[in-house]
DNA sequence: ATGGTTTTTACTGCGTC
DNA sequence: GACGCGGTAAAAACCAT
């Protein structure tokens, strides 16, 4: 992935890392390159403890994503010694029991286990949503800094993790919705309540947390998204970022779904410049129907007066 | 619970290819 | 006739009170 980093295979422009979506992006024709930021961690996903010890080594650093902050010393499962000769049976044997009741130490406490938990299925998360590690350790973090200020027992694992999740995303300007990550989480017939229960929790947190205003996601990071999800023509995206900017002190955008909105700036945008995407497209990958789309549209059209046919056929007569 | 607002669903007709 | 679009009414969802 890392070879990858330099030059775009399609233009030879740079690449730039968009921390936005964990993606990495050619700078000059808007591919996406890498659609997730390389970690060099160890690549221990799901693998058996004893892999994990084959594979593990010293960073150099702590991680607030484990328990134990990953600074704990593990016993090698090596049958060598440090200078390569074999260790007699008993020795091996000792040294298995001692992993054993290390292993068993190392998560003994009620918290230390809720904390395992709880970080295990944040990296699931993280990993199947494609989030750059920065994001992951902001996550473990802000789960971290709620003891002692917010109440997590009793309260639902998933839940609570989507909202550090989420809270996570904002901080590192990743434009993640809690429905997606509370996809990401748990079975189809729970992501609604999951997703709503995250939202309540996420809202506490930042009440409780004496955060007096959540972090706001802009227009722009919506349209970038989608423009993105769709591969959009960078022209398309740059027109539409545009409008929004020109238009975003008008009150079009109160109390109406910002990815409908942002939908239909990139429509808009889209037919302006001739390249009639379909609202189907659009609005399957913006997660809003076409009726809405097309609402927003008439929203802008109407105030700013932009006299143009959406239909494409009448645009070019 | 309620009432106001927004979004979705489902359906329609129109023009174009 | 299939497709994409624009419109509408009613239902559903959402939110503040």
């Amino acid at each position: 992935m890392n070879m990858l980093k330099d030059s775009c295979p399609e233009c030879r422009a740079t690449l730039v890392d968009d921390i936005q979506n964990g993606e990495t992006i050619c700078s000059g024709c808007g591919v996406v390159v890498a659609d997730q930021i390389a970690d060099n961690g160890p690549e221990s996903l799901n693998s058996s403890m004893e892999d994990k010890m084959k594979l593990a080594r010293a960073t150099g650093h702590t991680t607030y994503s484990q328990h134990d902050l990953g600074i704990t010393t593990e016993i090698s499962i090596s049958t060598k010694d440090y200078s390569g000769n074999t260790i007699n049976n008993q020795v091996v044997r000792q040294m298995n029991n001692l992993r054993k009741w290390q292993q068993r130490v190392r998560v003994s406490t009620s918290r230390e286990r809720r904390l395992s938990n709880v970080f295990t299925k944040m990296n699931e998360a993280c990993n199947h949503l494609h989030l750059p590690k920065n994001v992951q350790e902001t996550a473990a973090m802000i789960y971290r800094n709620l003891e002692g200020h917010v109440e997590v027992k009793g309260k639902s694992v998933v839940s609570i993790t989507a909202a550090t999740i989420y809270m996570a995303c904002k901080q590192c300007d990743v434009v993640k919705s809690m429905e997606e990550i509370c996809k990401q989480m748990c079975e189809q017939k729970e992501i609604k309540s999951k997703t709503k229960l995250a939202g309540k929790y996420y809202r506490s947190i930042v009440m409780e947390m004496g955060q007096t205003t959540a972090p706001i996601v802009t227009m722009d990071k919506y349209i970038s998204k989608i423009s993105n999800m769709t591969q959009t023509d960078v022209r398309v995206e740059r027109l539409a970022l545009e409008i929004a900017q020109k238009t975003k002190d008008s009150s079009i955008a109160d109390g109406k779904a910002p990815n409908g909105i942002a939908a239909a700036y990139l429509y808009v945008a889209s037919v302006l410049l001739g390249q009639n995407m379909l609202q189907r497209d659009i609005s399957s990958v913006a997660g809003v129907t076409e009726v809405t789309i097309r609402n927003r549209c008439k929203d802008i059209l109407t105030k700013y007066k932009l006299k143009i046919a959406l239909r494409p056929s009448l645009a070019k007569q």
